[in-house]
DNA sequence: TTGACAGGTGTACGGCGTACACCTACATTC
DNA sequence: GAATGTAGGTGTACGCCGTACACCTGTCAA
């Protein structure tokens, strides 16, 4: 009785109700936290009922990952190629945002997922549309590399916490350490450098958006030019 | 009797025979089979005794880093910014195609070496010297991201994989599976396009040389354009 | 001789992914 | 309406993992 209210209480598990709770678990608690046993206590349910739904926790991280590209916004129509790509880029980088836990999940599987191949190729389409060859297409697709989905430099994140606190603290990095500095004063130097014209960053802190942009924009204007040079693989970037 | 010569024949442990031994065992067997317990029973030890010399795993895979990262060329004396930056970061490169495992060990700690710290120090240390404000030294480390350490594109090793066997057998990747590329075209069309001079690229491969050097010099390129133009932060690269 | 200490050992605990047998509710068929 | 198949949730158990903690042993200083 008591029993049977409660199994009609919760709504019956799916193989998307998994990914989805388990991508809102990852954004929550940290994908290094995700277990099946996790995810199937906030889902009341026993563990090996998820296994009815997905094969394995690899085949978990991979519609995850598709869960995440899915949400990343279509090219807007009837705008040339390199706005296009900008457009789509960004938007990307604005979905790894909500899961700062994807871009790990991403590169640590050996394997693309549909969800993924499906966005590559829809990028590859914008800038063939845009009148490129077939060869520098390709090249272009890797010289943007894991830009194209969103993300570049966790080197970064983990180079500004140097010296601080295991714990992730999310407040505002401060300056350097004072022995950190001293020891990499090049590093101590720059870390203050970045001015920015936007008045909302607050304090020294670096402007990870213009720094994205930045990056995204150097590629394009520079792919640009080789576009409008006819290049060909004869010839060097330069 | 048989126990001291046993005990005789095996050099003592040390943190660096350690970190050298983990290192060596990623290279082999991928750093996702790398445990305490297998470590061990390779240096001929019980698990618990490596705790003597590494405080935890993380800790361990710390120290594997800086003994990656410390086998990058030091920067050439004596040359203009850009050659050296350029073949520092391709001596890295090198270094990484050695460790496979590396690239995602590093992005996956959240908090820089020693090492790594150090590296990323002296390279900015050759932007200044080469002129450069801190500034535009600083958005130029953003712009170069994980490339500067030498690595930039998991991403596109994985689309190769996609619809192969879970294996990863190293074989050289033949063109896309038919199923694959029909649903994906504009990947499929990109795949097999990628000409190179370099007659040393066997088949219709992709030479992940020449694409980390075509990203690389239009990354370099981009920013000596702007070093020439004194860039300050109030203009966007354009 | 003694005592501290560095360093290797053994046992044990809690957590993980998941194989496998089981149960149960419902739909289908006669 | 009874029999039967099937989809999907359950329970138990296994072998791995990292590592806490108590222990032993050889070396060396006092």
């Amino acid at each position: 009785m008591a029993e049977q209210a409660e199994v009609l209480r919760r709504a019956p598990l799916s193989r998307d109700r998994i990914l989805r709770a388990a991508v809102a678990l990852a954004d929550e608690t940290g994908i290094e936290s995700l277990s099946m046993r996790n995810l199937a206590q906030d889902l009341g349910v026993v563990p090996m009922a998820l296994y009815k739904h997905v094969a394995n926790k690899d085949e978990l991280l991979d519609g995850m990952i598709d869960v995440v590209v899915s949400e990343i916004d279509p090219p807007v129509p009837d705008a040339d190629w390199k706005h296009t790509v900008r457009e789509r880029i960004l938007s990307a980088r604005q979905v790894l945002l909500r899961h700062p836990w994807a871009p790990l999940a991403i590169e640590s599987r050996n394997m693309a997922t549909p969800a993924v191949l499906a966005y590559l190729d829809s990028m590859v389409g914008t800038i063939r549309a845009g009148g490129f060859s077939a060869n520098l297409a390709h090249h272009v697709m890797h010289a943007m590399g894991s830009r194209i989905l969103g993300f570049s430099q966790e080197l970064f994140d983990a180079a500004r916490n140097a010296g601080r606190s295991g714990a992730s603290n999310p407040e505002p990095p401060a300056a350097l350490p004072p022995e950190v500095a001293t020891r990499f004063p090049h590093l101590a130097e720059i870390a203050t450098a970045a001015s920015h014209d936007d008045a909302s960053v607050v304090g020294q802190g670096c402007d990870d958006q213009f720094e994205f942009e930045f990056a995204l924009d150097l590629l394009l204007d520079g792919i640009e030019r080789l576009h409008q040079q006819s290049w060909t693989s004869s010839r060097r970037p330069g």
